[in-house]
DNA sequence: ATCCGCCAGGGAAATGTTCCTATGGCGCGT
DNA sequence: ACGCGCCATAGGAACATTTCCCTGGCGGAT
C-alpha cells in the first residue's frame, strides 16, 4: 500500500512541482495539500497522512509553529521539512520541534521520494550537509547566542531580521502589537543588542536570512 | 501554433511545477530548461524561445546578469521574472535590465499563464503590487537608490547599516543626536524605507557592508 | 543679488520601546 | 495532586525615539 503524502507549501509552484515529481513514484501518493499554518494543521488532523512535507516559511504562524502544534496532537507524526533555508540553526529547530527529517530545495530532486520512504519507515533523514554541520554543532558546543531564543523567539528575530516592522510581525503571527514588541525587547535583551541594525547584522552574519544570491552584485 | 517558453530556476522543484502547471495550457510548451547562468544563456540561444521564464536568484552569474546578456544578444528577448523576492528594487532592476514582466512566487499560479501570454504579445506585465510600488517609488530614480542620498546621508547611512545607535552616529560625527536623527528619518524617506532593518538589509544587499565570512555559515 | 540645495539643529506631537505586572497553559519533580 | 518554573500572551505607564516643521548659515549656480 502506498504511502500517503500530504504537501504544505505556500508556494503553488512548488506543491505542483512536488505533484508532478512524487506522481511518478508509484509507491506515494498526495492525499492533502495547504498552503497556511493554520490550512495544515487542520488539514493534517482530517486526512492523517503517513509524512508531511512541509516548508518551514509557511504564511500564518510559521512552520516551526505547525510541527509543534502537529507534533502535540499526534507525537508518532512523521514531518519532513523541505525548505529554501540551508542554515543549520533551522533544521536543529525543525528538528527539536519534533521533525523527523530535514531537506534543502537545493537538494536533489531525487532525494525527497527516498527521503519520503526512509521518514514513513519510521526512520530520520537528513541532507548530508546539514548532519554534517549540525553534529559539529553539537559537539563543539554552542556558541551560538541564537540558541539562547525560546523557538517562538527566533520565529520573531526572523521575521525582524527580514526587515519587517514590528506591527506587520504582529499581524503576520496574529499577535498583539505589544506582545510582538515585548518579544522584540526580550529578544535584544537576551542577544545584547542595542538596535534593530545590529540583529539585522546578526542574522546575516549567522546567515539566518537568506542573502539573494547575487542580485545586486557586481557591475 | 504555440508559445515556446523555456524555464530558468536552480530549483528543480519550482521546474517540475511550472512544467505541471504549464502543461495543462495548451497554447504553451516548454522547450527548454536551464538551472545555471551558463546554461541559461546557452540554452537561450540555441532554443530561441518565445518567452524565457526566469528566475533572479540563479547560480552562476546571477538572474540580473543573465538578463544583460541575452538582452545584448537579442533585444527583442522576451524575459518574464518569476521570483521569491517581492522587493521592488530586484522588481525594478531586472525591469532595467531589459525583463518584460515581473512575477513574484506569492502571486496566484493561474497568473503565469497569462502573464506569458501577455509577453509573448510583446505586452508587458507587472504582478499588481510591485507596479503600484514601482510607479509610486522609484518613477524616475536612480539605477542605485542609494545615489539619491547626499554625502552626508550617505556617511550616516553607512553608519547605521554597521549597527550603531542614532546617538553613536552623532558621537561619531560630531553633530547633534538631533541632527543624526533627522538623517536617519530623511534616509529612510528618500530610499522608501519603513525600519531599520530594512535599511540594513538595503546595505547588506547592495554590498556597502562587508560580510565577513565563516560565522557558522554553510559550505 | 538671489535662489537653491546641503548641513546643522530646536521644539512639539506622534510613535515606539521598555519595564512591570498578570494571566493561563504545560511539563516536571515529589 | 500540588507547587514551581518557563513560556506565550498582553495591558499600562514611563520613558525614549522618530517625525514633522521651521530657522539659519554657507557655497555654488544664474
Amino acid at each position: 500500500m502506498p504511502i500517503r503524502v500530504m504537501l504544505a507549501d505556500d508556494h503553488a509552484v512548488v506543491r505542483a512541482g512536488h505533484r508532478f515529481l512524487l506522481d511518478q513514484e508509484n509507491d506515494i501518493i498526495i492525499v492533502a495539500e495547504a498552503d497556511d499554518s493554520d490550512s495544515a494543521y487542520h488539514q493534517y488532523l482530517t486526512h492523517a497522512p503517513d509524512v508531511l512535507v512541509l516548508d518551514l516559511s509557511l504564511p500564518g504562524a510559521g512552520g516551526l509553529a505547525v510541527i509543534r502544534r502537529i507534533v502535540t496532537r499526534d507525537p508518532e507524526a512523521k514531518i519532513l521539512v523541505f525548505t529554501m533555508h540551508d542554515e543549520v540553526l533551522y533544521a536543529k529547530r525543525a528538528l527539536e520541534a519534533g521533525a523527523r527529517g530535514y531537506l534543502t530545495k537545493d537538494a536533489d530532486p531525487d532525494l525527497l521520494p527516498e527521503a519520503i520512504r526512509q521518514v514513513a519507515r519510521g526512520k530520520n533523514y537528513m541532507a548530508d550537509a546539514i548532519a554534517r554541520q549540525l553534529v559539529a554543532q553539537y559537539t563543539q558546543g554552542d556558541d551560538n547566542p541564537l540558541a539562547l531564543l525560546t523557538q517562538r523567539e527566533f520565529e520573531i528575530f526572523c521575521l525582524a531580521a527580514e526587515g519587517l516592522s514590528v506591527q506587520e510581525i504582529a499581524a503576520n503571527l496574529h499577535i498583539s502589537y505589544k506582545t510582538a514588541a515585548n518579544y522584540m525587547t526580550r529578544i535584544k535583551q537576551k542577544l545584547d543588542l542595542n538596535t534593530l541594525g545590529e540583529l539585522v547584522r546578526l542574522a546575516f552574519l549567522h546567515g539566518v536570512v537568506g542573502k539573494p544570491a547575487s542580485v545586486g552584485k557586481a557591475e
